[in-house]
DNA sequence: GCAAAAGTGTTGGAAATACACCCATGT
DNA sequence: ACATGGGTGTATTTCCAACACTTTTGC
């Protein structure tokens, strides 16, 4: 109790200065960002991965990650980091926790944010191969460095839930799709398996699908329609809606 | 790019070594823990809240919070604040978003990890009067200081969606409640109108309320009955449902 | 006896689910 | 011709919303 009521008086009897002076001596906390960068190929959720050097994690895959520059937005720093391993701007970013225990990180007191995102896989096939980065299936991906695995875990529940509230989906795909893709991938993150005709009856309820007139190209079946998804509809129609779904 | 390059092989080739001193360089960043602390009187779900004493947000109203101990879990330095200031353990407590935007706080860099509570205050009501502790009601919150109106705004938001997807409610209520209790908690909560009849019969048909067969006291109206929650039979019975509510 | 809230069932509409057949294309 | 997935409609069930009267207690 001494020591924390000391502390615990920061917005009560602490002048400015004191505080500074406090956040000085007391600043021997790091802080990082990890994303956790989601891609869909294959009719599969992939994951973005690094294989870590740290002889403790030898071999390990780990998330993409970095410390944070004292002159640097939260936020922007997962942005930084989305833009060096994947060569893209605008993506779809969200933060998800932050994991803070004392011993998480061997190399001292780091604390973590986590974010995940969404990216096309199409857009980017190139900055790729570098490295030691690959692409993994979510379903086979297991002991991770750090803790990383629990980040990781927690990420990917997020996703699966906030998918089933909002259109991120699309994000994962290319802006023209097939219904049959849409399901697919949304099958992938959610791992079931839907009705087919029940999918397309909800889809098409929503009235946020855009066909334009074109069909699939080198497929060897009949072609399927494509649509887009209509972002600006979607915004002006979910501020009428109170509760759920999109 | 050139700095951030640098920075963004940490998984990559960088060694322990030089990791530890990157932290030790770079942690010009103070990490600190502000807690949006619920409780439910009279029939409002309100907020404690202190008044700010730096100058600049001279009389406004902040958040409960603290720097966290560069050996202490994030979420420790969250109970820490709680016990302080509550004089309450085994608070319900989570972890919401974290803050970081570079010019958010005067003193310097300070990122901020918010989380809420839920306190029952019929348990602590002795320790609050002193310090300028406040309980206000959630609707005539604003205009506070620092960038804490968004960070209570979130967490608002949060607890609203959580509290329809979980029955964290009962936190803020005493062990034994009438379902008039109840109802009256979650509307407050929502700031909606609910029936009641389909209320009851919601609550009644999820099997988690215990009719302990008591009655109300001291009211001036026909008493009702008292329940408890049924944590125990939550808990084994939530696993085996997959996709919504409770 | 009256004010105030407790307690209780039914009905209609909306949404979700389950389910089967024909069609268009490539090979 | 056949294999593959595209495209479509209906019946059933489940869930949610709306709604009114009688009962119990304190005053």
């Amino acid at each position: 109790m001494p020591k924390s009521n000391q502390a615990s008086q920061s917005n009560t009897v602490k002048t400015l200065q004191v505080i500074q002076t406090e956040v000085q001596n007391i600043n021997k906390i790091a802080l990082s960002v990890d994303c956790v960068i989601f891609g869909f190929d294959e009719n599969k959720l992939k994951v973005l991965l690094i294989r870590s050097d740290l002889k403790k994690y030898h071999g390990k895959w780990s998330l993409l990650g970095d410390l944070v520059f004292p002159n640097e937005d939260l936020d922007a720093a997962a942005y930084r980091i989305l833009k060096q391993r994947t060569g893209l701007s605008d993506v779809y970013l969200e933060q998800v926790h932050t994991f803070g225990k004392v011993s998480r990180h061997p190399a001292g007191r780091v604390v973590s944010v986590a974010y995940y995102s969404l990216i096309n896989v199409q857009h980017h096939k190139l900055n790729i191969l570098e490295n030691e980065l690959h692409w993994h299936d979510v379903k086979s991906v297991n002991d991770m460095a750090f803790d990383h695995q629990q980040i990781f875990d927690t990420c990917l529940q997020q996703l699966q839930k906030r998918v089933q509230e909002h259109p991120l989906g699309f994000n994962l795909l290319p802006k023209k799709f097939s219904l049959r893709e849409l399901q697919n991938l949304y099958e992938a993150i959610l791992d079931i398996k839907m009705d087919r005709r029940n999918f397309r009856k909800k889809f098409f309820a929503m009235d946020f699908l855009t066909d334009i007139n074109e069909m699939e190209q080198d497929v060897a079946h009949r072609p399927g329609r494509l649509y887009k998804f209509d972002f600006d509809k979607y915004e002006k129609k979910k501020k009428k809606m109170i509760g759920i779904d999109f």
